[in-house]
RNA sequence: GGUUCGGUAGUUCAGUUUGGUUAGAACGCCGGCCUGUCACGCCGGAGGUCGCGGGUUCAAGUCCCGUCCGAACCGCCA
């Protein structure tokens, strides 16, 4: 390690007093005025008797200008200042000799009367100025191992001061609206069903555990049998899964839960906070009320519970016109059940065998699981059309009558899968988004359009092949649609929940329910799931006794806050909006966490490690 | 748990396909010149555990095996 710097002498009593504005604000009118400026040195360039520099704060940038016969002290120290030099400045507003109209203090600069010193920078682990040609495409670890340096950039901190702006604007509206903002508590009963939990051992209770919330659920709900009425919270959340681009193991929600809800109070409620955000960070206006779409329709159109609406290329469901084709995977494909589901790829009818081989092996085989992948080509010259499979096989009027389904034109290209239902829309929805991207249907950064969507009428169960038993789609909690309710003891998975997402752009960011409040209802809803009578007691007879004392009918919603500022900053990772975020290994490089703890801590919190030394460094 | 991509100077990368002289470039850093720059410019210089371990070979950044770290995705995420 070289020694610590003695490039400059440090000030160590500060004579120039607080500042008079920060490096974003100064404009032409305050030419001629006496200011002082405080920040950090972003770029600097010595033009020998002349240094120029920008000087950077939160705010913005501001170029400050030492000249050797406005004061030769200023120069000297000038012609050694590096980046991220700490410094705070005496000087006269000027009108710029050349002026830089990409920025907005771009008009003026600021003559150094005086420069103070208040810290220097070591040569950084990388770039940090504000100019982003310089800014280099720095590693995710780096950047986390020395996360308060990335803050100091102004892309991130503007992510930052976003999410700021969207928890004030959260709080101004839910607050008009009645909703009192309640804490909850971070160690709570650990909860089995769901994600994994992350625990936490009890010093003063041997052997017993509290657990991180996966979400506030049981709390809420208690808060409206309490008659608070209307509750939010901005609230972390754990759970204890893997990670993914939009996914960390703590996280954000805008918890809501309303005394009396119906669904249509909650999508009203909701737009109107939609539409407050989007006003209030972006100063956009979006259009409300939001469309709805059945679960169901959204399976069958797009292959997806969170359809992107930014674009069409919906499914085709051509199993009918199949039907007689006499080729044999389609065939036996209806006979098990099963469907053929095509889409209509615009503009690629010339795709090359290479690109098609590629996307069969590739994205069909590999990623989505699905057998085989049936293509057809329309070249763009309107000759005839080519089929994956032969003629001989599949005979060409059947072909005909899948482009005619279609709509398919000359230039278009024809996607099919067959395989069971609704699996095979699934993955044809898959393969959709994956075209989407390839075509450049899927617009970046963050310009909208701002595709809202309800998708409604989730199925109350979900079956699960392995164990042989249902799961709540949504949770245990949900209340089942009142007519569904004679479908719950003889066809459960066809029952409806009274459940809903919100869904932007393709990805969720929100769900929510009407609550079960009646005792009964919810006893049966465990009985289903198989949750014996004494597991529910143990587990939830707090909530389940709450239920005998005057519980008002209520529901809510809970929205992902990290995954909104993520859609309206445009950042391709949540790692881009959370201040300290973790790795894909949910480690966090700058302190190191996790980290080993001392014998002494574990033999308090009567915990004992089967981890042998060196699993794990 | 799995698949794929990546790890070379402080940083971002090239070099790896086809093993072979002293491992290059840009930015940053150090020294010098420069009075209107704004990613200033010009001249010079220093800087490398090619992630780590093992193997093949006369010879490994390059080939093979293992391992660690990061990322994207699958499983997982009521």
């Amino acid at each position: 390690m070289p020694e610590p710097t003695t490039r400059l002498a440090l000030t160590t009593t500060q004579q120039h007093g607080p500042r008079t504005h920060t490096c974003g604000e100064l404009r032409p009118e305050s030419v001629g005025a006496d200011v002082v400026l405080k920040g950090w040195v972003d770029t600097r360039r010595n033009l020998g008797g002349l240094v120029f520099a920008d000087l950077r704060d939160r705010y913005g940038l501001t170029q400050i200008v030492f000249a050797e016969e406005v004061s030769a002290e200023a120069y000297a120290i000038a012609e050694k200042l590096r980046g991220e030099d700490v410094v705070s400045i005496t000087g006269t507003v000027r009108e710029r000799e050349n002026k830089n109209h990409t920025l907005p203090t771009g008009l003026i600069e600021v003559f150094v009367a005086d420069i103070e010193v208040l810290n220097t920078a070591e040569p950084l682990p990388f770039m940090v100025s504000a100019h982003e040609e310089r800014q280099q495409n720095t590693s995710e670890d780096l950047r986390l191992k020395y996360r308060y340096l990335d803050l100091r950039r102004p892309a991130l901190q503007q992510n930052i001061l976003l999410r700021h702006r969207l928890y004030q604007a959260t709080r101004r509206y839910m607050d008009t609206q009645d909703f009192v903002e309640v804490e909850t508590p971070i160690l709570m009963k650990s909860t089995p069903e769901g994600a994994r939990d992350y625990l936490v051992p009890s010093r003063v209770h041997p052997g017993k555990f509290y657990a991180l919330p996966q979400s506030p659920q049981t709390y809420k709900q208690l808060l409206m049998i309490a008659g608070l009425d209307r509750y939010f919270q901005i609230v972390k959340c754990f759970r204890d899964e893997d990670l993914r681009a939009d996914r960390q193991p703590e996280f954000t929600q805008i918890d809501v839960e309303m005394t009396f809800a119906t669904e249509e109070l909650i999508y009203e409620m909701v737009e109107g906070l939609m539409a407050s955000i989007w006003k209030d960070t972006r100063g956009i206006e979006i259009g409300t009320p939001f469309p709805r779409m059945p679960h169901a329709e959204a399976i069958r159109r797009f292959g997806s519970d969170k359809p992107d609406l930014r674009f069409g290329m919906e499914l085709v469901d051509v199993s009918e016109t199949l039907h007689g084709s006499g080729f044999r995977v389609f065939d036996s494909t209806f006979e098990s059940g099963g469907a053929v589901v095509a889409i209509r790829v615009e503009g690629q009818g010339d795709l090359g065998r290479g690109k098609l081989d590629k996307l069969t092996k590739q994205i069909v085989l590999k990623r989505i699981g699905a057998p085989g992948l049936f293509y057809v080509k329309l070249p763009a010259d309107g000759s005839d059309f080519t089929a994956s499979v032969k003629e001989e096989v599949l005979p060409r009027s059947f072909v005909q009558k899948v482009i005619e389904a279609t709509g398919a034109k000359a230039g278009d290209l024809v996607l099919m899968l067959a395989g069971p239902q609704p699996k095979v829309f699934e993955q044809m929805g898959t393969l959709r988004l994956h075209m989407a991207n390839e075509t450049g249907l899927i617009p970046g950064g963050n310009d909208g359009p701002w595709k809202f969507l309800w998708v409604t009428e989730f199925p109350l169960f979900e079956y699960d092949e392995e164990d042989g038993r249902f799961y709540a789609t949504h949770h245990p909690f949900t209340s089942p649609e009142p007519e569904d309710l004679p479908l719950l003891e003889n066809d459960p998975g066809a029952a409806r929940a009274r459940a809903y997402d919100l869904v932007l752009n393709g990805a969720e960011i929100g769900g929510g329910s009407i609550r079960i409040h009646q005792r009964d209802v919810q006893s049966q809803m465990f009985r289903h799931l198989g949750i014996g009578e004494a597991e529910a007691e143990e587990r939830f007879g707090f909530l389940l006794n709450a239920f005998r004392y005057g519980a008002p009918p209520h529901g809510g919603i809970a929205l992902g806050l990290d995954r909104l500022v993520m859609l309206l900053t445009g950042a391709s990772s949540l790692r881009d909006v959370i201040a300290f975020p973790k790795t894909q290994s949910a480690t966090e490089p700058m302190s190191n966490t996790p980290d080993v703890v001392n014998d002494e801590q574990l033999e308090e919190l009567h915990i004992r490690t089967v981890v042998s030394e060196g699993d794990d460094a």
